[in-house]
DNA sequence: ACGCCTACCTGCTTGC
DNA sequence: TGCAAGCAGGTAGGCG
């Protein structure tokens, strides 16, 4: 799906433009869509009225904060998109899920392959990322009858971007396990908002292979990575996310960070540090591209 | 813990 | 041109 630098870009125009806003009804194409509460038609009774108080990020997931403290949670998955569209647009035959604005805006959410799953919560417990900066969602007691919104993320890693995500922290984590590197940049639980694109992007600017087990790492090789996984996630907001077919900011644009990219579906081409072709292979069912010679194969062949 | 498989969906690209 | 296979930014659940 969209990873963390598109799911922000979209969480901040959001922000700016539908903050504040008042949903008047709902309209449900896709039932499935609708993850908490089912059925559909008593989610679009319970949203229907409630004010947009402000929008965010944790992870991969869009927090729509309403008033009333509830919180509408958007994942987005692989082809899932938040799109504002002005009074009198055509409809959008994706449009799985569409939010009437009290001033004829429209709140869509898009999605071709519908695996996207929106939820709305009590609340309570949660503070999503704002813009950046950010802190870790607190565990909160699972009450009766419904979940609580803390409960969502309670198996989330920490955020990279955040400030108590540290070298210190990240080199612990990373001691105590022996997986790839790969595997382990797309495990949610491991560390929050990495995808195929920005694993792949910051394994290569880090110079490490994405084979590479992760407790064989050196102090100098988890602090390049560490700075890597930053890196590549902040450029990738300043430009608005990388965009391939589906992804696309609130204002239905797609973002300019694709151009931008090291190895990430470049294979073949010519690495821009050393001029080798840069390599594909397959790792965890996932494409992963790699620069043979910048990333040098582990020593010992992992497991 | 770890790796691998399948499932969820649709559309686009590639190869015969 | 037509058709089938392969591929895609993600994740959950099951198996060994």
């Amino acid at each position: 799906m969209p990873e963390l630098p598109e799911v922000e870009t979209i969480a901040r125009d959001l922000q700016r433009w539908v903050a504040g806003a008042v949903i008047v009804d709902a309209r449900v194409a896709w039932d499935r869509t609708i993850r908490h509460p089912q059925p559909p038609e008593r989610f679009v009774a319970e949203v229907a009225g409630a004010t947009i108080r402000r929008v965010g990020r944790r992870a991969k997931t869009v927090l729509i904060h309403l008033e009333d403290g509830r919180v509408l949670t958007v994942a987005l998955r692989m082809t899932g998109a938040l799109i504002v569209a002005p009074p009198g647009a055509p409809p959008d035959p994706y449009a799985r899920v569409v939010f009437a604005l009290a001033d004829g805006r429209e709140l869509r959410y898009r999605d071709v392959r519908k695996f996207g799953r929106i939820g709305l919560w009590p609340g309570g417990g949660l503070r999503s990322v704002g813009s950046g900066r950010g802190t870790r969602s607190r565990r909160v007691a699972e009450g009766s009858p419904r979940y609580r919104i803390g409960e969502v993320f309670a198996g989330h890693g920490p955020e990279p971007l955040s400030r108590s995500f540290t070298v210190q922290r990240f080199a612990e984590r990373l001691a105590r396990r022996s997986a790839r590197l790969k595997t382990l940049l797309l495990d949610q639980a491991f560390i929050a908002g990495m995808g195929n694109i920005y694993a792949d992007e910051a394994l290569w600017r880090a110079r490490l292979h994405p084979l590479r087990a992760a407790d064989t790492l050196s102090e100098e090789e988890v602090r390049r990575l560490h700075r890597a996984v930053r890196r590549v996630l902040r450029e990738g907001i300043a430009n608005r996310g990388s965009s391939f077919s589906d992804y696309v900011g609130a204002d239905g644009e797609p973002g300019l960070n694709a151009e931008r990219l090291a190895v990430y579906r470049r294979t073949e081409q010519p690495c821009h540090r050393c001029g080798r072709a840069i390599r594909r292979i397959v790792v965890g069912q996932r494409s992963t591209h790699f620069c043979p010679r910048c990333q040098p194969e582990p020593v010992a062949s992992p497991r």
